[in-house]
DNA sequence: TCAGGTGCTGACCGATCGGTCAGGCATGCT
DNA sequence: AGCATGCCTGACCGATCGGTCAGCACCTGA
């Protein structure tokens, strides 16, 4: 197989991102991944150490800023604490779109990988902290609603712009979580 | 393999239903649903012509409850369209819990197969009605956040019971889809 | 007693998966 | 010229996938 220009390591990343959001990880080869960048399997794999590395270097800079909000919430309680994860939520998911989309569906099958095994502590923390750290079911399931609802949303408008996205859905997510008592 | 009783249709239905909710549909194999039972391969194959065909049997009872919503929701507008269209969802997402968590994710890939091709058409009638029938993008949005975050939702609370979570998932609906203008 | 159907099985099939490996082919330094 | 290095490849590996098939054990009605 003829290569035109050399597959780089970010090339052969966004096309993965790509066709992981289309097909999902499980549901993506890396037959795939070489197809739409027009090089052999084994470049793939040249480039990266295995597809789990892959997705890890791919989730990275999401995981990153997830992380940088979980710290960001430490401490805090009630509706600052509500405030402060719906915003901080919302951003990161318009700002990572793909990355959490690709994400769904899959998320309990890939957060057994020990390098996601702490996302599952961090995502239990932030749906907590939408519910205003109450303990009342009612208010769990609003949080885990808006928090899904955001998540899985994001993914289906790649089209619009982020200043559009963002304001709706910080709305629907003030209207959406119960006021914390 | 020795069986101590007959694996019967439901058996392997259920136990499907099981895997399927874990470990995603592409993630579980006929092996996995076989170890299950307690039976062979084979035999899932002699029950169910087919993978996607056992699929198909498990999806039907929630997919003729969403066509019998849609079709509820014909003629009707506005704030009309919204009650009813969060109303019948809620039901249907409560009473199926583990069917519709188990299509998150891989939505976009299982609509795909002939079988589940109106599915598409409807679930966007369905966010139509949310939205109230506004082509406004924050009805939109927030008509997605609610279906998707009520569907993923379901999922995640398979123990507590119906009669708790349809008026939660009923609340925040309310709250977070917006007022018909 | 025996023929026929039902439920189920192990062995097997081709396809595809993620991953390995030796080597080809440029390019640039010595 | 000779050599090392970086990028990339086809061929190949074992494992697992969904699916097929001949046949076994069992029950039942004739």
């Amino acid at each position: 197989m003829a290569r035109a220009t050399p597959a780089t390591h970010d090339e052969l990343l966004t096309a993965a991102a790509r066709r992981f959001t289309v097909t999902g990880y499980k549901g993506t080869s890396l037959q795939d991944i070489a197809r739409e960048v027009g090089c052999s399997k084994a470049t793939v794999l040249y480039h990266f150490a295995s597809k789990d590395a892959l997705l890890c270097e791919l989730m990275a800079p999401a995981i990153a800023m997830l992380e940088e909000l979980d710290a960001r919430l430490a401490g805090r309680t009630g509706a600052d604490a509500q405030r402060v994860a719906a915003e901080g939520f919302v951003d990161l998911a318009v700002g990572f779109r793909r990355e959490i989309a690709l994400l769904r569906g899959e998320f309990p099958d890939l957060l057994q990988q020990p390098a996601f095994a702490h996302i599952q502590q961090i995502s239990e923390r932030l749906v907590a902290a939408f519910a205003g750290f109450s303990d009342r079911p009612a208010a769990r399931v609003a949080a885990l609603v808006v928090l899904a609802g955001i998540a899985e949303t994001c993914g289906e408008f790649l089209d619009i712009p982020d200043e559009e996205l963002r304001p709706a859905l910080l709305a629907v997510a003030h209207r959406a979580l119960e006021p914390t008592t």
